[in-house]
DNA sequence: TGACAATGATTGTCATGGCAGTTATTGTTT
DNA sequence: AAACAATAACTGCCATGACAATCATTGTCA
């Protein structure tokens, strides 16, 4: 199949890297603004990074260790660390270390971190859909299958 | 129109945003990889993020201020300093006060700038056509404007 | 069993980007 | 002209994410 881009016509600063750069900056930054209007989520100031955290925690009832959710989301273990460093500051997550295997750390939501998720869900949604207004259903779809599709190539 | 996500079927880790954010992270990560290969730009270490600064002051002839940059791209002022700061450690990008208006600070490429911009291009065009290979023009340029309107709707 | 590899978490270091506050310069208003 | 507002760049502080190195623990293999 033929370039999407060729050199005569290219533009960096139009074209779709930038471009999903922008929508992903503007999507969290909105996030983050609903996040901070929240009677409970604000003055404990969660941020949409911490989000997909305890969202990924309220999934499943078992404690889960910290690579185990580093591997589900591609996300660097040193970044993990801290992270839950502030996410355990702030009282939603608690570490233990596993008795099985003491190389790992059992994570799992505290009371106030299973009370924050189905605002964090909620909250989320709303952006999204917001966002997605004047979408169909089916253009919310194709939009996705066409990211994952791009998902899939990027790394050849 | 309806909302496309509803309570009872969100999933915050496979919906839009978080699809975005790892589509927009393999990208960079796959430029990197590429900047790092090329024998001028590697040992330079340029990175994906300074691509944009670079191309943006490519396009224009005459010296354009950093004010002027962070509008055009919707970027931290303060971000801009400490990256002109490492653009111009590089040798990439030469900074001077202007005559007119002394607040002002005017950029400009430096030869091995200029030198930088057309490989910078080539290069973020190859990761981009690779990434669309299976994608006929019809469809990245529906993935663009699908982006586009959720761009406009973001921020309300 | 003892050497060694593999794994999980942590830490250090860095680039990035957002926000608030500061300083220098320019424009405006009385 | 003096006071004030507006603007541009910069600085400090912080959250985030990536990478490399380290440490403790576990698994493997001679």
């Amino acid at each position: 199949m033929a370039d999407v881009y060729s050199l005569d016509s290219y533009e960096p600063r139009q074209a779709l890297g930038h471009l999903i750069g922008r929508v992903r900056a503007q999507l969290l930054a909105a996030i983050d603004t609903e996040l901070m209007k929240d009677d409970f989520l604000g003055p404990l100031e969660v941020t949409s990074s911490q989000l997909i955290v305890i969202v990924s925690l309220a999934g499943r009832e078992c404690a889960t260790s910290a690579s185990e959710l580093c591997k589900g989301m591609s996300y660097d273990a040193g970044a993990m660390t801290r992270m839950l460093d502030r996410l355990e500051a702030k009282g939603l997550v608690r570490r233990s270390r596993s008795p099985e295997d003491r190389r790992l750390v059992n994570l799992e939501l505290t009371s106030a971190g299973q009370a924050a998720y189905p605002r964090l869900r909620e909250i989320s949604m709303r952006v999204l859909n917001r966002s997605l207004r004047d979408f169909t259903r089916e253009e919310a779809l194709l939009l996705e299958s066409l990211l994952q599709r791009l998902a899939r190539n990027v790394g050849h």
